[in-house]
DNA sequence: CTTGACAGGTTCTTTTTCGGAACCCATTGT
DNA sequence: ACAATGGGTTCCGAAAAAGAACCTGTCAAG
């Protein structure tokens, strides 16, 4: 399979990953959320080769993820913030975090920690069902075709996620 | 930056994506959470290169993800399957998909539905506070440095997620 | 006892992508 | 006139990926 179709397949994790499945994405988005605009900024703090940076920026400015605002005219600087499809991507972010967390950090625990500003208490995410409100676990899911899966694969009932 | 470098730095984002951040890792993740276990079967599915499959099943049987177990003796065969640490990517891959749900699918709606064997509702995850049980959006959390920070962050006081 | 099939890899070659450094361009401050 | 600043682009050599062929045990058939 090549990169460039994985946009078109019938699976929703694919079509996230063609544009948050490469290596530096997810750590630039990372920035994003702690307040970092500026190319500068991306680069310095993330030690990242300026054309991949230009580059991940125009993909996801493209894709809708970054947006950028001119913050001045003469000379004209504009800066990279997160759309509402971005700030989505915050759950994913979480996810990966707790995970993180609790697999590879050393012994002494976690780097950082994140308190939930709401309640005041060291927290992580915990997943629940949007219908029931029940905690899911791995695999509490079983899976079907939706309305845009494609005729083929409606014809022949498929595994899929 | 380099990407060897990745697993050592203060950043759960950054140790998660040490494993799971490049282009294939999660796509052969999807396909051990619908119970792929062997690799002509990986290979058919995502048409992945032998070679390439080779290397991520190692890399992620080397950092505890996979497991490999045998399924017969003379030829000796080995099947890949998650372990408990594999298992908790189970958030990951929902917020993904949530999120390639809500942003990637075309106008009929997404490929597949999720429903949950518990309730019989086709859901998505809702991230909520491990505390106090409230919804968690886009930076409801602060940062701080926990215990596993290294000793010169301890120091300054940094901008961290 | 040679041939073939099967699962699970490894090796080879060609194309992409990445890391690092240098260079470019408009504006402003000195 | 000259350097600095922000935001890039260009060029090169190194690393990783795609695609295809090849290798290795083991069993089964002819």
């Amino acid at each position: 399979m090549r990169w460039e179709e994985l946009d078109r397949q019938p699976c929703s994790l694919a079509r996230s990953l063609s544009i948050v499945g490469d290596r530096w994405t997810l750590l630039v988005l990372r920035e994003c959320f702690l307040r970092v605009r500026r190319f500068e900024e991306f680069e310095q703090r993330l030690g990242i080769a300026r054309h991949v940076l230009a580059d991940r920026l125009k993909k996801l400015t493209d894709a809708g993820v970054l947006r950028k605002v001119p913050y001045q005219e003469r000379p004209r600087r504009e800066e990279y913030r997160l759309t509402e499809k971005g700030l989505d991507l915050y759950p994913v972010m979480l996810s990966l975090l707790d995970w993180g967390d609790k697999w590879m950090a050393g012994p002494e625990g976690p780097p950082v920690l994140r308190r939930h500003k709401a309640c005041g208490h060291v927290a992580h995410a915990v997943h629940t069902c949007s219908e029931c409100g029940e905690e899911l676990k791995a695999r509490d899911m079983t899976v079907e075709l939706g309305p845009g899966a494609p005729a083929a694969l409606k014809a022949a009932g498929v595994k899929g996620e």
